[in-house]
RNA sequence: CGGGGCGUAGCGCAGCCCGGUUAGCGCGCCUGCUUCGGGAGCAGGAAGUCGGAGGUUCAAAUCCUCUCGCCCCGACCA
């Protein structure tokens, strides 16, 4: 490919909407751009090495004995009313109408419509086990696209989905399906974790993310040296001990002026008390009724796992108005004490380590100090709801700390069982001629957002290093001056016997200065450069630059597609 | 959904508060000359419905209303 042909605008300045290394690089690389809010287009540089991780995905897929098909994107939303995702998804899933006003969704992913092929066409237990897959668009309407094609509306899916007539079955792919992420991530140089997660709209009971460890990843994952690893909704923890334990009060709680103290951190300092021995009370409303949920001071709610408790993705938090009419008291001042008796009360099960706690007198400008949990107010329950902490106790071993890291995550495979098979009834024979719903599983991999990771894993501040497997360019042959004959036909001779050898080979022949071209070529990150210079071949020799390494040697012209080769046929660096 | 910010040339921005020349600047783009191994210099040039609609005014990028879009923060402050 000729520099001067390629569509492949770069920039020297970021837009002002990009915040992330990775955003900003693909911009400025012209690898993506923007149409509108989440939505991208590849240009030739990104699109190239979306078409590598793809043939990644297919090989490794294909490997384990999944099937590729192509599925609709279009999708009848009666589809969401049978499997009860039209009102679980939300907002989330993209709705249009046609013209005869018949409702259609934009497919979020292919549980429904799979399901849907399954039951007309799997009959037998003869044609089990059977994983289907696919490569195509994906949409949700996210409330808040960002990062470029890192947290897009509009991305590319690698989605799997199996059947199977056993949990043995399943779990059986399910491991090829793990083996195989591991593999794609190995191959495309991404160093990864798998980890427990919480499974969200898709619904299943186990299920695992593959996350990708990167500063600006938006997953923060836990870990500790025992093997524990989960993100940070599916987090369990056993909390830390207590620097310090407010008393109880005799008799009943005490009653505290902190005018104008609203958060944890007024009210702690006010009152001279350790943020942990605050206790936040959350209010929410869950199908109609108000939940209060009680989580340490020095903690926060974690969403996922009151959804799940509650069994409702729609809770919504209170607004302040409606604070005042079920507390009596303005935003800061709420407290368990005293809630109407209709209120659901859910405290977390770190509260009960506690002896006294500090909460808010549900009175404007006030606290109660000495509250005593069981006796000044009764919690409906007690559950795990706060979210964990780095150096909290392993819920696992329970003898190390938890440590944090955050990553972006690229896998997330479901062991679904029969959820879908049930809503949807999709069933097959056994050999007795007896009806059995689907054991299902489903695999879903973020194709151009790997594109997104691998940068933001990769890169320096000149701009991306590509991770050799999917490079869009496996060399820039980058001959100094266009105008001398002589190192054009050098330039030209190199550029074609790599060529012949299969390689996607960039051939910088633009008549410009070598400090812009130079500049260009770190910042579209191709990890081998070709430099010809008059004084060097004058000596016959040639420069070899390694981006990644930041480092360069002059070879003979003879040993360059050689050398290049030899770097394409290591392993490559995870 | 709540709060805030921003829409002016392909990109990044100034001008707006306090209305009044042909609406500027940097990058990029085009032409020429010089330069030519780390985002060159000089000279000349093209390019703007000032997001859109309505209003106020002799006069609107600037003031008012509505609207669309984009971005940030928040939605665990309690």
């Amino acid at each position: 490919m000729r520099w001067s042909k390629l569509y492949l605008p770069t920039y020297k300045e970021s837009p002002s909407d990009a915040e992330i290394p990775s955003h900003k690089l693909m911009i400025r690389a012209g690898a993506i751009k923007k149409l509108t809010s989440g939505v991208y287009t590849f240009l030739p540089v990104g699109f190239r090495v979306l078409r590598k991780i793809e043939a990644i995905v297919r090989e490794e897929m294909d490997a384990i004995g999944s099937q590729e098909i192509l599925m609709p994107i279009l999708h009848p939303a009666e589809l969401y009313e049978e499997s009860g995702r039209l009102q679980n998804f939300g907002p989330e899933l993209f709705k249009l109408n046609d013209r005869k006003q018949r409702m259609f969704a934009l497919g979020p992913t292919h549980e429904e419509v799979v399901t849907d092929l399954a039951r007309a066409e799997m009959r037998s237990y003869r044609q089990l086990p059977q994983t289907l897959y696919q490569i195509l668009t994906k949409f949700r309407d996210e409330i808040r696209p960002r990062f470029g094609v890192m947290r897009a509306r509009e991305f590319i899916m690698k989605d799997a989905y199996s059947f199977h007539d056993s949990d043995e079955s399943l779990e059986v792919t399910y491991q090829d399906m793990a083996g195989a992420y591991h593999r794609i991530l190995d191959r495309c140089g991404l160093d990864h974790m798998m980890v427990e997660a919480d499974a969200g709209v898709i619904g299943g009971d186990v299920n695992h993310e593959f996350i990708v460890l990167t500063e600006a990843g938006e997953s923060e994952i836990f870990t500790c040296s025992c093997g524990y690893t989960a993100n940070s909704e599916r987090a369990e923890s056993l909390g830390q001990p207590l620097s310090s334990n407010e008393s109880v009060a005799e008799g009943s709680p005490v009653r505290v002026e902190t005018p104008g103290q609203k958060t944890i951190d007024e009210v702690s300092a006010f009152l001279e008390a350790d943020p942990s021995q605050l206790v936040k009370t959350l209010l929410y409303r869950s199908e109609g009724q108000i939940v209060a949920a009680l989580i340490p001071g020095d903690r926060s709610l974690n969403e996922v796992k009151l959804m799940k408790l509650l069994g409702d993705p729609q809770v919504q938090t209170l607004g302040d108005q409606e604070i005042l009419d079920v507390t009596g008291a303005p935003v800061g001042f709420s407290g368990p004490v005293g809630l109407p008796k209709s209120t659901r009360i859910i405290a977390d099960k770190l509260l009960e380590s506690y002896e006294g706690m500090i909460v808010g007198a549900n009175e404007n400008d006030a606290h109660l100090r000495g509250v005593k949990m069981g006796r000044d107010f009764v919690p409906t329950e007690t559950a795990s709801i706060s979210e964990a902490k780095a150096g909290d106790t392993c819920p696992r071993c329970a003898k190390y700390e938890l440590v944090t890291q955050r990553g972006v995550e690229l896998g997330h495979i479901f062991k679904l069982g029969k959820k879908y098979s049930r809503s949807m009834n999709a069933t097959y024979l056994d050999r007795d001629g007896k009806d059995h719903k689907f054991i299902m599983g489903c695999y879903g991999f973020g194709v151009s957002r790997a594109v997104a990771a691998a940068v933001e894993a990769n890169h320096d501040e000149r701009g991306i290093v590509w991770p050799r497997s999917i490079t869009p360019f496996h060399a820039i042959v980058l001959p100094i001056n266009v105008s001398d004959d002589h190192t054009i036909k050098v330039a030209e001779s190199i550029y074609a016997e790599l060529s012949e050898q299969g390689l996607d080979v960039l051939f910088d022949d633009r008549d410009l200065r070598a400090g812009f071209r130079f500049k260009d070529a770190d910042l579209i990150g191709v990890p081998l450069r070709i430099t010809l210079g008059e004084r060097s071949l004058r000596e016959n020799k040639i420069e070899i630059y390694y981006r990644g390494e930041d480092r360069s040697e002059l070879v003979d012209p003879g040993n360059v597609a050689g050398l290049i080769k030899a770097y394409y046929d290591e392993k490559p660096a995870a």
